[in-house]
Parts: C-alpha cells; sequence; structure tokens
RNA sequence: GGCCCGUUGGUCAAGUGGUUAAGACAUCGCCCUUUCAAGGCGGAGGCACGAGUUCAAUUCUCGUACGGGUCACCA
C-alpha cells in the first residue's frame, strides 16, 4: 500500500450536490491535504437508471466554486484511471471472475420475481436472498451462462465466524458473518454494484483513507471479507457522521435548500457554506474560534476531532457564518457584488455604489435579501403621517413638516453633495435650531425612504439617491405632509 | 423487527475519575446610536435515566429510554 495518505471524492451523477455529499468532499479533501497527501475525483456511474444529465458538470462546478481541488480525476487524469466507473468495466468483470475461480463469489441466475417471493416470506434461512444459486453444480452453471441465461454474480459469505474492522471515528466494530448477505456484485447488466467496485478501484487507485458516510458502516464489513478474498490490506475507514434536519431526519427537502448551488442562489457564499459544513461534526480541540478558511482548515484539520453522533444542520448559524464572510470580503469585491445585483433594479437612476454597498455590508445576511432591503431606493413609496411618528425623538407629522421646510433650502443649497458637507450642514442646522439630531434626521430620512426602516442613515440614503432624487422626494414629502 | 452506531443547554460543540463543565449560533437584557443593523457588556439555559466500580463519577462498566443508520440487480 502506498504511504502517501490518498483519500477520494467518488459521487454518483444522479442529481444535484447535496450538502451531505459537499462535507464529506470536504472532509476527504481536508483529510488528504492535512496529511500532505492526495486527493482523487472518481465519478461512479454505474447506476445507468439513475444518471442525471449535468450531473457530472455540477460536480465539477460545485468543487471547483469551493476550491477543493483534486489531484486525479477524469478531467486531469492520473497515473490510475480512467476515473470513471463506467469505463472501468472489464475490470470489475475480470476481477469478479477471479473471485469465482476463489470461491469466494458465485453466479445467480434468481430472477426479480423471486427475490421478491423471498422479500415476502420472512421464513429464510439466510440473510437477504436465500442462497438458492451458491453451490450450484459448475457444469450446469457453465451450460446456463452459454446458454446465454442472464444472470448476476454474488459474494459468498462466510457461513461461520465473525468480521471485526477498526473505523477512525467510530473505533473497533464486529458482526457476526451470518448477518451478511450474499450481496449482489455484478448486475445481470453486466455493471458492478457500489458494493463491488468502490472496494476494486479504492485498492486499484491506492486510497489509503476510505471517507464516506456512516450509511456505509453496516456493509463494511462485507468490504472487508471482499478486501480478504483478493488478499488485499484494508484501508483505514472513516465514517462521517450524518447530517439531519432540524426536525432530527436526514436531511431532505423540508428542511430548505439542501443543494450546494441552491444554496448560493440563495445567497450564501461558497466559502461560508465550507466553513459552515466543515463544524459540522468536527471541531478543533485547541481553539474557540470558528470562522477558518479553506487553507487554514488544512492545516487545523484532524480526523481524530470528528464526532460519532449526527448534527442538524442550522440555518442561524449559517447565516451568521455567511454575515462573517461578508463582512470580511474585499472591498472591492463585495461592492461589485452588490453593483451586479443593484444596477439591474436602479436600470438608469443614478446612485452611489459605494455608499450603497457601504450601508449594505453589515446588514446583509445572505446576497438574495438585497432587493427587498432597496426597493425603496428604486421606488417612490407612498407617505403616510404615521410614517413620520417616532415617540422617542419626538418627531411627528408636524414637527417633520416644519424640519423639511428649514431643511429643504439649505440642502438645496448645496453644491458638493458629499457625506463630509451633508453631515456638516445638518449637524449645523440641529445646532442652530437646538433640535435633537434623531429628530432632524429622522424626518430627513423618513422623507428620502418613505420607510420606517432603511439601511443606512439619512446622510448615507441622501448619498446613494444623489442630490436630485433627494431633493425630488423632500419635496414631494413636504408636499404631502402640507397638503 | 434483526444487526450496527449514537446521546454534554434549543442547535453546533470543548473537556475531565475530583473543573465555577470552555466557546459559538439562537434567545433575553443593557450600552452605543441617525431608524435598523453591526459592535461591546451581561443573563438565562446542559453532562438522557437507573444500577455498578471507586474515597470520588459527566467522564469507566452494564442495563433502560430515546434517536439515527442499515437490511435493493441505489449509491
Amino acid at each position: 500500500m502506498s504511504t502517501v495518505t490518498k483519500t477520494r471524492f467518488a459521487p454518483s451523477p444522479t442529481g444535484f450536490m447535496h450538502i451531505g455529499n459537499l462535507r464529506s468532499a470536504l472532509y476527504e479533501y481536508l483529510i488528504a491535504r492535512s496529511e500532505g497527501g492526495k486527493f482523487l475525483l472518481r465519478i461512479e456511474d454505474t447506476d445507468r437508471e439513475r444518471y442525471v444529465e449535468g450531473a457530472v458538470e455540477a460536480i465539477y462546478r460545485t468543487l471547483d466554486m469551493c476550491g477543493l481541488r483534486h489531484d486525479e480525476g477524469p478531467d486531469i487524469g492520473g497515473p490510475n484511471g480512467p476515473y470513471v466507473q463506467s469505463e472501468r468495466l472489464h475490470l470489475y468483470t475480470e476481477y469478479a471472475d477471479k473471485l469465482v475461480a476463489s470461491g469466494h463469489a458465485y453466479p445467480c441466475f434468481c430472477s426479480e420475481e423471486r427475490l421478491a417471493v423471498i422479500r415476502e416470506n420472512e421464513e429464510t434461512e439466510y440473510i437477504g436472498y436465500d442462497r438458492h444459486c451458491r453451490d450450484l453444480d459448475p457444469a450446469f452453471v457453465a451450460q446456463r451462462i452459454a446458454s446465454g441465461e442472464p444472470y448476476v454474480v454474488r459474494q459468498k459469505m462466510p457461513l461461520e465466524g465473525e468480521t471485526t474492522f477498526t473505523d477512525v471515528v467510530y473505533g473497533t466494530i464486529t458482526v457476526m458473518n451470518q448477518e451478511l448477505e450474499d450481496q449482489i456484485l455484478i448486475k445481470s447488466d453486466g455493471y458492478p454494484t457500489y458494493n463491488f467496485a468502490n472496494v476494486v478501484d479504492d485498492h486499484l487507485m491506492e486510497i489509503t483513507h476510505v471517507v464516506r458516510g456512516s450509511e456505509y458502516l453496516s456493509s463494511t464489513p462485507k468490504y472487508c471479507i471482499l478486501y480478504d478474498a483478493f488478499g488485499w490490506d484494508i484501508p483505514k475507514f472513516v465514517h462521517l457522521p450524518l447530517i439531519i434536519g432540524e426536525d432530527g431526519k436526514k436531511l431532505s427537502k423540508r428542511h430548505g435548500s439542501t443543494g450546494f448551488e441552491e444554496l448560493v442562489a440563495d445567497g450564501y457564499l461558497p466559502e461560508a457554506i465550507i466553513n459552515m459544513i466543515a463544524f459540522l461534526g468536527w471541531a478543533p480541540s485547541e481553539e474557540t474560534r470558528e470562522i477558518f478558511s479553506l487553507a487554514e482548515l488544512e492545516t487545523i484539520f484532524s480526523a481524530k476531532g470528528i464526532n460519532k453522533a449526527p448534527a442538524v444542520f442550522a440555518y442561524d448559524k449559517l447565516n451568521w457564518m455567511n454575515e462573517q464572510y461578508i463582512r470580511r470580503l474585499p472591498s472591492d469585491r463585495w461592492r461589485t457584488m452588490v453593483k451586479d445585483i443593484a444596477d439591474p433594479l436602479f436600470n438608469e437612476q443614478p446612485y452611489s455604489v459605494d455608499m450603497l454597498a457601504r450601508v449594505l455590508r453589515e446588514r446583509v445576511t445572505k446576497l438574495s435579501d438585497i432587493p427587498e432591503m432597496i426597493h425603496f431606493l428604486t421606488e417612490r413609496l407612498p407617505y403616510t403621517r404615521e410614517l413620520f411618528y417616532n415617540k422617542r425623538a419626538k418627531l411627528d407629522a408636524d414637527v417633520a413638516s416644519n424640519i423639511l421646510n428649514e431643511l429643504y433650502p439649505k440642502l438645496e443649497a448645496v453644491t458638493v453633495w458629499d457625506e463630509a458637507s451633508l453631515s456638516a450642514l445638518l449637524g449645523q442646522v440641529c445646532e442652530e435650531t437646538g433640535r435633537k439630531k434623531g429628530q432632524v434626521m429622522g424626518a430627513l430620512r423618513v422623507a428620502l425612504a418613505a420607510q420606517r426602516v432603511t439601511p443606512g442613515g439619512a446622510t448615507e440614503t441622501a448619498m446613494i439617491l444623489g442630490r436630485e432624487e433627494a431633493l425630488e422626494r423632500l419635496s414631494a414629502a413636504i408636499k404631502f405632509l402640507d397638503g
């Protein structure tokens, strides 16, 4: 076995990239990187019925967006290719033949109908399949195969004894061999099952750490028997606790977005998603910090810190993580994000992207919140007198009318419409009139926004809107209050 | 149901045979304040239960309960 740590991400192209899959990919990547090893990508497309067009592309896109670079894979090749299982069919039949020859597997001719019947009456002596074809006469078998009769290849499980293996996360696990079914290795269509292909490929590709979801824990003994039958070294197993929804059930559609690209479309940053799932079922023991970049995770990650219990995927925490990442984004990148979303909404209307980005930065949870938050800027909302009422600032429609009337000519006189002059002017007004800042600012802000709650205050809103629009809105507000 | 696995506040979690049992999210309060946020400070809230081992168990063992996984020609 190779001494260099090597892990693999082996998704099947059956749909979008689920958060659980991405978490597996992340841990596989981190285990490899943290030990200076290799990380490879393998496509497990042995189920032709569940194949989904475009799923492979989604896998590449996701890995790329998350920064999970692989060292070997279908797109970049490598020493152990091909990396797509449907291109390795001859290997599986070759290895299955060896198993049959050595007495570790056997052809089975049972029809699906017969299997269904067995499943119905639970009186069988064995677990699952009743081993009907396990000891057929070899000559008879050869004859039936020659005649073209369809068959599958099944693993011949030991009838007694027990199998023990050690998992990095779950420790030592032992099961009675009687509990193991003679599982199918090669399907009647000639394709291998996952149960067979994963063993052959992981060995051939020199995978040292088999990392996967804990749903595979119970079939791992069968894989161990397979490795033994071939005389292969058994790799280290790292089974990951499941990710579940807030109701304790397996994470699914009804819990919200569970696909990576779906979350991105919802306005979550890939970096935040990665950080979030890294901390689902794992935590560094030395530090209490929870914001880590992928590069930082690569150095601090250790399989030792992986928990055994299923973890709930909490959107609350994801939201917080996303806010943290938004705040840490380089200004120009954040500005571009805001601009891309705001431009089409403002359309021809001029506005200050810089001020908008600044104001939004501390207030946005996810990008998709933005349109609603800035709607009042692109649309003049109707005023109501109640809007101007604010108990704490001792403000109401009448007071607001006075303030705005005083303010209008002064604002109109402002030639340089920038933050410094605006706040200087407004501060001066407060001083001269003896009014509370909250009163003046509040009146102006509501006049500009026609909305009680806004991202940013009066001066910021005036800046975003620009001189012309701001003055027009102010004048409209006065007209409303006085009319 | 059989087999396997798990159980530290609502959630993610650190940790130990003797600790005031970290920290984060959420929640509540206060401060700050140009609304709302952000930020700062503080509060409430926990070792599932029962035995056993031990001078001492959250920590070790066994049961119970609860939860999850798995029992496919799917992965």
